[in-house]
DNA sequence: GGTGGCAAGGAAATCGATTGCCTAGAAGCT
DNA sequence: AGCTTCTAGGCAATCGATTTCCTTGCCACC
């Protein structure tokens, strides 16, 4: 190439990169030979000579799903515009496999690392001590010096149960998942504690589950065959709440009309099917992916950045909750 | 850390790799103090030197999604075996965005490509003559000598609709996406075609809309209003399956006692939320995925590789078609 | 006309690991 | 003893791009 165009291969290098002191007959030469030849780069080399590889690494430590792609392509769009790539590694939820793509991002000498997981439950540290920036999306690490984007899952269950109070209902109720996981239990507290706020009793004590379609059904049963008095119900996922409107409707009550029903993730595929269609809480699951990589590139530049991060949710209105 | 095993670095890089000849004592010494120090080859100066990268690029060209994410896995897994990684790029659709990623693939001196889509109708090649192997996987290349790994459609509408004959329904009707995708119009003839050669004639022309649940739940009104007699559907999706059986229900017609209902794509949250549970056509798409990436290991070892590859669909039965 | 200053581009060291070749020492053979 | 043979491990070239330093040539100025 640098043949082609009669210079040698440092100048070349230079004529490409904008650097050094050039004719810009010469660049220009160099140029039209790099894209006569169809020239890149050897990333490896230029890697090996700058210490850069304009690549990082995420590691999703619960399998790639509906929760790791919003946050991957967020990210990737943080990214992209850097020139920078992605790296995927699907630990499994194996520690071992953990280890292992953690060393192969290391050795491939990536300049940060995005470590990302199904549940918001805080993690132990994926490494002490490591050459390179990590920044946790979604799952925060259990060391609070660790930088950590999170959704304030607090928040969405606040705006979720403000918003049945705006239209009108007292009679709340709030069904969600396994009373282990932690994304159930903080939104369930802070569901109850907005109650207690806003001067209102909940309508039934919180029923714990599965994150499940299934379960939604069952409680609607069970709700129903207590008799509580319930003219509105929030959910902890978006399928519990389909599940949920399924049965109440089967029971033959009005979804809005006798109870309202609030779902959680925003997922489309469950809050356009539902009919009526699904108010949903959304955790901004892209946003959260972008801004984790816009504070990895801050860290890779050299900025200080520490401590967990909560980005608030936001509430679609929708059908199933209208006045 | 070649000098606190004492030895040179040229002499370490042979214990590492269990290259040339050394005391097995020597190697032990080399390999403790490798580990003692944490030490990880850079892959950087080792694929400058060796020309091999142990890296594969992954574009999409539609964005992740549904489809992506189990041919990620399978290919993923794969790759993972034989210690490679998986670069994944997200072309959006975008043809500069494609070439783009093409660029930086090879930049990076990939030692193959993986092309992945969201539909499985023919692409233009991503490139001619590149340097590098490449398989396209779920999405077929234009060009019948490249290499592609498919699900064969047809088949799975076949299996389909002989199921629903198996459990003897004969009043058979197709709903389905749009008719100018591929996907619809494939397993649309492969049903028709079946009926035709079981001596059966199509309950109803086949009914072409979109791929969602709002369609299905329409298109069992068209169905009913048009009072044809009509004891089986088989869905060209999940979702259409899912709002169908919906819209029978709501205009009580029992499933499957009335109606026996088929999807396509056997989608996790589809055919379990559905009640009853949703027979439905599995692609297996991991599969696809694994055996793209086998291909591509083929051929990165030199084995010529050429044309497509269609794999057989299987279908699982479940409560929407039980007799 | 000699010298200083500047511009343009070349030469060579460098990054870190791999690997072919070579050498020193030990062992085996006659 | 002297020669060959073998083994273990060191030396140095190599991969491809970047970058520092240096050279060359040109111009201006005193």
């Amino acid at each position: 190439m640098a043949a082609l165009a009669g210079v040698s291969t440092g100048t070349a290098s230079k004529a490409l990169n904008g650097r050094g002191a050039l004719r810009p007959e010469t660049r220009l030469r160099v140029q039209q030979a790099a894209e006569q030849l169809g020239f890149v780069a050897n990333a490896a080399a230029r890697s090996l000579q700058t210490g850069r590889t304009y690549t990082v690494g995420m590691i999703t430590t619960d399998s790639i799903g509906r929760f790791s792609i919003p946050l991957l392509i967020g990210a990737e769009g943080a990214l992209g515009a850097g020139q920078m790539s992605v790296f995927l590694c699907d630990a499994r939820d194996d520690p071992i496999r953990e280890q292992y793509y953690l060393r192969t991002l290391l050795s491939r000498k990536v300049d940060g690392i995005i470590v990302t997981g199904r549940r918001t439950q805080a993690r132990a540290p994926i490494g002490v001590g490591l050459p390179v920036p990590v920044v946790y999306a979604f799952i925060s690490s259990a060391d609070p010096s660790d930088c950590s984007v999170i959704p304030d899952e607090a928040d969405g269950a606040r705006r979720a149960v403000r918003h049945l109070l705006a239209v009108g209902r007292r009679r709340i109720a709030h069904v969600t998942g396994p009373e282990h996981h932690h994304s159930a239990t903080v939104r369930a507290r802070a569901a109850a504690d907005t109650l207690t706020a806003e001067g209102v009793q909940p309508a039934a004590p919180t029923l714990y589950g599965e994150w499940s379609e299934a379960w939604g059904r069952q409680a609607a049963g069970i709700l129903l065959s207590t008799g509580a008095d319930v003219d509105a119900v929030f959910c902890g996922s978006d399928q519990i709440a389909r599940g949920l409107v399924e049965g109440l409707q089967g029971a033959g009550r009005a979804v809005p009309g006798d109870v309202a029903v609030v779902g959680f993730d925003n997922w489309d595929v469950m809050v356009d099917g539902c009919r009526p269609a699904l108010t949903s809480v959304d955790m901004d699951l892209e946003g959260i992916g972008r801004s984790a990589a816009e504070l990895l590139l801050a860290k890779i530049n050299g900025e200080q950045v520490h401590g967990p991060r909560a980005r608030p949710c936001h509430l679609v209105p929708r059908a199933s909750t209208a006045v």
